[in-house]
DNA sequence: AAAGGGGGGATTTTT
DNA sequence: TCCCCCCTTT
């Protein structure tokens, strides 16, 4: 143990020998916190305080994972097991669990993910009648999880005369019902949300004093991690439980607090001395992470917040290359810029893909990213976005699973019943609503019953509710002496949906069932695992457990040597050789629907800060003039964030912007998704596309597009000759696409545009002023 | 009841 | 540009 804490600074060797009472850390970017933490936690396990009696709060599961990973190598991992380490979601679901009956809630209840709560939600405001455009099914739910993280029941509600009067005002009267009926409806469905999680357990912590004090006896070393992106109703349940000892020792750093838009309030980091007695406060500030121009460079940005605590971070390591400033003409060409460099990188530096992160504000910006590494060739990873757990077809074999664990689950049930399609129609479902709403049952129990009820359906359509009834009831029975892997394939067969996707041969229809036996190995893996474990057995019901916890993230298991895309939030935590932060421009980073506020753009800065320093030794910031967005090409400015670092640390690989100003030569609406950055470089008629284009080798068609024309009466050269000597019917060659029938022609002049069925990749409009076109017969 | 086509909306971030 | 929902047709 003595040479760990040997191997500590100063700095963070107080924190780690302070045993009792409440402490804050506040830790700077690659300050070594997570050291500090894990050998914090195996030395109070030295001093004698029993694992069971430590808990340990993080921000991901990944986290709480590798933590312990590191805590079994000091300790053993006989001892670390242990250990309640976790993110609050997993945890708190976890006493739930234990604890359900006295709430109500069966303890198999389900955990609803965001696309289940939205789903909940809509067809609550379709029940009510309501107007989808005025009642936004997104802005309810982010509401209702305003209120449950405030901790504002539904009855609190009806008890608040502002918040109601706030709803009416936004022309949202029914709110307070709506909130209602979710709540219910969940409640009906044996089910919560993340929210709810949360809320549950301080409802579980208030109304039980005896569960209470259960909780407090067990923890008395409380540890939580990323304290300042935690929100009320997670405060409230750290203060609630340390209540009695008071070992809590929260760790946190407020220039990286960056979840205000989903609850969190950075006062509870900004506050904490004042809300427990005697708190001692450390301060890590040396930075080991990153070199000396990159922290320095990240100081003068997150000097620019007025919100934050006293502290400087430093660093004693070199000062390393400047930050790299990008310029490019379209979102495209940002991607190409960053696939070379990264491909120039590892040829001269001897580096590998994992080496590299490309950082964005939104998870749209993926996409240019990579069709640039794929052109490339370069393996890359994309993190989040929409997670494996929520793709269409993972999704509804987890709610067959979902099902027969939890038969009144009723957003699983809603979306199986008839897929594959069993013949159980909307009307059919819209009776059997109706009578489980008047009988107070859930669905599923209405389905058992359908003989004793006069629901006026035909004895076919009762014959197939039967049908399903008797298949879920049977994977029931299978459940009960099989393990999670035999019931997941056995669901996947015997409902037909493994059959129902093997109908689609196209590549996305194959991917979906390559992404069922991705999930089937997952679970092979996950009961081979749970065999090791004291107790379980591998079953179904522990593997649901948490799945709607799981990101993907958790289930990175790959060692492959990839790039990492991912969005800034995602990288907290994280950190990297070479960093690209892309997208630097205004309105994109910061985001336009943050900054009508100071305290939402310093949100912003505190994002920019997070990003920039997760690189170790090279950061690079691009922007783009032009980009897509929804689908239209847009111009944009440069970030502020780019200026406000101070130009010392910079290196601008573009020349001045003043100097080469675009200005578009043509009117975009006309030529629809025209790629500027082609048009200013293009030789509209040479032999041969720009050098850079056959490089990348774009697809055919993509490359006609982009050739488009400079101006209206671009010089005209071969091609042109055909303009009239061209008709239907004749046989064509082309440079690119070989030998081909002319089907049609269309336009007039440099609009004139001939429909060519070619032999190989068939037909094809081109532009005649461009094409290279010989007529062979 | 099923399937396919048309129209409208989306993009800020996630446990 | 893509995705989702609704409406239409069969």
């Amino acid at each position: 143990m003595q040479q760990y804490i040997s191997q500590l600074n100063e700095a963070q060797r107080e924190p780690v020998l302070q045993k009792d009472g409440p402490m804050i850390i506040i830790a700077g970017a690659g300050s070594g916190k997570t050291r500090v933490l894990t050998i914090r936690i195996a030395y109070l396990m030295h001093q004698g305080i029993d694992a069971f009696n430590i808990l340990s709060l993080t921000f991901t599961n990944k986290a709480a994972r590798e933590m312990k990973n590191r805590i079994s190598d000091i300790v053993g991992s006989s001892e670390a097991k242990n250990l309640w380490m976790g993110t609050f979601h997993s945890i708190f679901a976890r006493i739930l669990r234990s604890e359900a009956d006295k709430l109500g809630y069966p303890s198999n209840f389900t955990i609803y993910d965001s696309q289940d709560s939205l789903r909940a939600i809509s067809g609550i405001i379709k029940e009510m009648q309501l107007d989808r455009d005025v009642y936004k099914p997104k802005q309810i739910l982010s509401r209702i999880s305003t209120f449950k993280n405030s901790l504002i029941t539904v009855k609190a509600y009806f008890n608040d005369p502002d918040l109601q009067e706030a709803d009416a005002m936004s022309k949202k009267p029914r709110m307070g019902e709506i909130y209602q009926n979710y709540v219910d409806r969940c409640f009906k469905s044996g089910a919560m949300d993340f929210d709810d999680l949360l809320l549950k357990t301080n409802e579980l912590l208030t109304r039980f004093p005896e569960v209470l004090a259960k909780y407090q006896n067990r923890f008395r070393y409380i540890l939580v991690d990323e304290y300042q992106d935690t929100n009320h109703s997670q405060y409230l349940i750290v203060r609630a439980l340390s209540d009695k000892f008071q070992n809590i020792c929260v760790v946190g750093d407020d220039a990286q607090s960056i979840y205000a838009f989903r609850g969190a309030n950075i006062n509870n980091i900004l506050n904490f001395q004042k809300d427990y007695q005697g708190v001692k406060t450390f301060r890590l500030e040396q930075n080991y992470r990153s070199s000396r121009n990159i922290v320095e460079a990240a100081n003068t940005i997150i000097d620019k917040n007025k919100t934050k605590l006293d502290k400087v971070v430093w660093t004693a390591n070199e000062f390393g290359p400047k930050i790299k400033v990008h310029r490019s003409l379209t979102d495209a060409e940002e991607g190409r810029f960053v696939a070379s460099t990264i491909f120039e990188q590892k040829m001269q530096n001897q580096m590998t893909n994992g080496q590299f992160a490309i950082l964005y504000r939104t998870n749209a910006q993926s996409r240019a990213m990579e069709d640039a590494l794929r052109k490339r060739d370069i393996p890359y990873r994309i993190y989040g976005g929409l997670s494996f757990y929520q793709r269409k077809e993972i999704k509804d074999v987890l709610c067959y699973l979902r099902l027969v664990i939890n038969p009144k689950d009723e957003e699983a049930l809603m979306r199986v019943i008839n897929y594959p399609a069993r013949g159980i129609g909307d009307t059919t479902v819209e009776k059997l609503t109706v009578a489980a709403n008047h009988y107070k049952r859930s669905i599923f129990e209405v389905m058992q019953n359908i003989d004793r009820i006069d629901l006026k359906l035909n004895s076919g359509t009762k014959q197939k509710l039967n049908d399903f009834v008797t298949m879920i009831q049977s994977f029931q029975v299978i459940n009960e002496n099989q393990d999670a892997f035999y019931i997941t394939d056995h669901v996947s067969k015997k409902t037909g949906l493994v059959q129902e996707l093997k109908k689609d041969a196209t590549p996305e229809g194959m991917a979906k069932i390559q992404n069922i036996e991705e999930l089937l190995n997952g679970i092979k893996d996950f009961t081979e695992g749970q065999r090791e474990i004291d107790g379980a057995r591998g079953s179904l019901a522990e593997f649901m457990e948490d799945v709607a916890l799981a990101t993907d993230l958790d289930k990175d298991t790959s060692d492959e040597d990839r790039v990492a895309l991912m969005t800034i939030h995602l990288a907290k935590g994280l950190e990297f050789p070479h960093v690209f932060v892309v997208g630097m421009e205004e309105d994109l980073f910061p985001s336009a629907m943050s900054m009508s506020t100071r305290s939402e753009l310093e949100e912003e800065r505190r994002l920019f800060y997070v990003a920039l320093t997760r690189a170790e030794h090279q950061a690079y910031l691009t922007y783009a003039q032009s980009r897509y967005r929804w689908g239209k090409l847009t111009d944009s400015e440069p970030s502020r964030f780019i200026e406000e670092i101070d130009g010392q640390f910079l290196e601008y690989l573009t020349p001045a912007e003043s100097n080469y100003r675009f200005k578009p030569m043509i009117d975009k609406d006309v030529f629809g998704d025209v790629d500027k950055s082609k048009l200013r470089l293009a030789k509209p008629l040479s032999t041969t596309p720009p050098k850079y284009i056959t490089d990348n080798q774009p697809k055919p068609e993509a490359q006609i597009r982009k050739l488009k024309p400079v101006s209206a009466n671009a010089p005209s050269g071969a091609a042109n000759l055909f303009d009239n000597k061209l008709t239907a019917g004749n046989i064509v060659m082309h440079e690119r696409f070989g030998r081909g029938q002319v089907i049609n022609l269309e336009g007039v002049g440099a609009d004139k545009k001939a429909e060519i069925k070619f032999e190989v990749g068939g037909i094809k409009k081109l532009l005649l002023r461009f094409a290279k076109l010989d007529i062979i017969g």
